[in-house]
DNA sequence: CCATAATGCGTGCATATACACCTATCCGGG
DNA sequence: CCCGGATAGGTGTATATGCACGCATTATGG
């Protein structure tokens, strides 16, 4: 006996959760003076055991690689991360500088402030079991095939479709 | 003995599933010619009793109200909905038009395409769990104190410091 | 070797997000 | 009635997001 479908919206649901949990964040992070989207990104390249690709870090994160590619300028800007060139004469590496780390460093306090803000707030064990069901949910999107206009070629013509 | 604490960023693990199931529905709902976000922002005009005020579906939204009153634009410019002067002279009321009922009635089928292609991936259980875990960490996380500068003295001067 | 596909990035565009600051309106106390 | 606080919204600015499209470079097949 299938369940009815749900008419609850996932993805809103997700979204509104993103906007209040984001807003808790840049909260408490404002003090070091950085956002939560660009201190993820400062923590995710320090992560990785050698300075990621572009593209590769872009995937890290879930991010369109456009979209990273715009995220990175500001903190290239303040002088937090630089942009060199890969292996390949196509391929751009992300590291951290100095300042970069240092800010990393500054910001976490104020980081751990907010993770025991929610953590307190929804008690350890939810905050375990939310964390384990999107970090799961998480590695079984990741499994579904991307829509990949040029490999489809109805794909073009749907799209002229839809502009009408 | 209290867990040691998590080095998993919660706010950013909501996030990356934010951009993950967002591209999943937006890509299902192109051919309603409508992104996730305006769906949504539709179908929660519609769900409430009488047509709420700016400030009121902000919150049902989680959004921040100026957000709010510039995503309304583009649906407001597509005939969508309307915007009224609402009881008070300060207030505005949104509603539907009849094309935006329609819309939501043309994009309802590839948003279940969305939620069943995600139900599948993760199986009825896990969304279920997922779904009860979210909403009630949005019912608890609304209960925080929200920070409200202009009552606090002394957030003004810390501002100021943050700025420098 | 050369044509073609595949890969890695960038740009133009439109929407999404929220903070600081502003105006207009309403509501109470005097 | 008037004034100050509270309430409802909008604007300026900056970042965030991703699609369509284009360019350069590399890999591959003949």
């Amino acid at each position: 006996m299938p369940q009815p479908p749900s008419t609850t919206c996932l993805c809103t649901l997700v979204r509104k959760s993103d906007r209040v949990l984001n807003r808790i964040y840049d909260d408490a992070l404002r003090p070091a003076n950085i956002a939560t989207t660009q201190f993820a990104l400062l923590r995710n390249i320090q992560r990785q055991p050698s300075p990621p690709a572009l593209t590769e870090l872009a995937e890290i994160m879930r991010m369109d690689r456009t979209t990273l590619s715009r995220n990175l300028h500001p903190l290239e800007r303040d002088g937090l991360i630089t942009i060199t060139a890969g292996p390949d004469r196509r391929t751009k590496s992300v590291s951290l500088t100095p300042d970069g780390s240092a800010k990393v460093a500054e910001a976490l306090p104020f980081w751990q402030s907010a993770q025991e803000t929610v953590a307190t707030a929804l008690g350890p064990t939810n905050r375990t079991a939310i964390e384990h069901q999107l970090q799961s949910m998480l590695a079984t999107l990741d499994l579904l095939p991307k829509t990949n206009p040029r490999k489809d070629p109805d794909y073009g013509l749907r799209t002229t479709n839809y502009a009408q």
